[in-house]
DNA sequence: AATATTATTGCAACAAAGTTGCATTTTTGC
DNA sequence: GCAAAAATGCAACTTTGTTGCAATAATATT
């Protein structure tokens, strides 16, 4: 789904410096289809000892660069998934997350954004500049 | 907005004992047109002397009773709001929440069901049970 | 290829938000 | 009014994430 491009070719676009920490961290993201937490990733990458500090930062230094997201739990947890494709390279501000009530994983999912300008903010004088719709219910692995 | 019904009425509907610390919060709540932070209820209160932990009880049990709805925030905290009258009437599950980024208040907005249901989710196996639309943006007071 | 500059890392200590256990008090159905 | 059940207050605790700072590593330049 990330295609060709390398972790280390995709931290160079995004201007960021390629360090040890981050090609893990990247490579993680890239291998899930679904976001991570800070423990998911932390435990898939620890063995090549990486400090949990160093993790936040990686992760924030992500968002910054626009190369991840991150939503919010119903636990106060953050996620942190890579942004689609095509919004990379459209630079596309509509997010649809689905959590799944079972298993409890938050998928994200591409959004058309007509359906997103279609929501009715009859209440005039609210910019929108960007969006997230959030979606809950069943996943298919959970059927 | 919440028109007639008094606070005690309104726990009693909603199977609540009525207390103190419910019927003070649940005023609260009744005044703001904002979702309310932990801390925003607690300043309202306080002089009233209610511990913490009863207001985070509280709110908890308002949660649970459906009265009121929960939005995680970009700070992970929670904030709490009614349920939309109508919503109350209705049953209905779908949200619309705006953060202002500005002010950063975040106002619930009644969600028409047709829009939310418009969102494609194209990737069948998902079943999803409820949304929350989440715009971002500049409020009204922020202008 | 070595170096200077600048950003990143690791560690320890810290902060904030929310939770748990338990004894005491309050509600409410009878 | 009384008994049973639930709510409250307090203190200690957990979890998640942050800050300061010295040591280390990455990159542009020579």
């Amino acid at each position: 789904m990330y295609s060709k491009k390398s972790p280390k070719e995709i931290l160079h676009q995004y201007g960021l410096k390629v360090t040890n920490a981050r090609v893990k961290v990247l490579h993680v993201l890239m291998q899930s289809q679904v976001a991570l937490s800070h423990g998911d990733i932390f435990s898939r990458i620890n063995g090549n000892g990486l400090d949990k500090v160093t993790l936040y930062r990686t992760l924030s230094s992500f968002v910054n660069a626009g190369l991840a997201h991150k939503v919010a739990t119903e636990d106060r947890t953050w996620l942190h998934a890579l942004h689609m494709p095509e919004e990379r390279d459209e630079g596309v501000e509509d997010h649809a997350h689905f959590v799944c009530d079972t298993c409890e994983r938050i998928y994200c999912l591409p959004l058309v954004t007509e359906a997103a300008a279609a929501v009715p903010i009859k209440e005039s004088g609210f910019q929108v500049k960007s969006h997230e719709y959030r979606l809950h219910g069943t996943c298919p692995e959970c059927h």
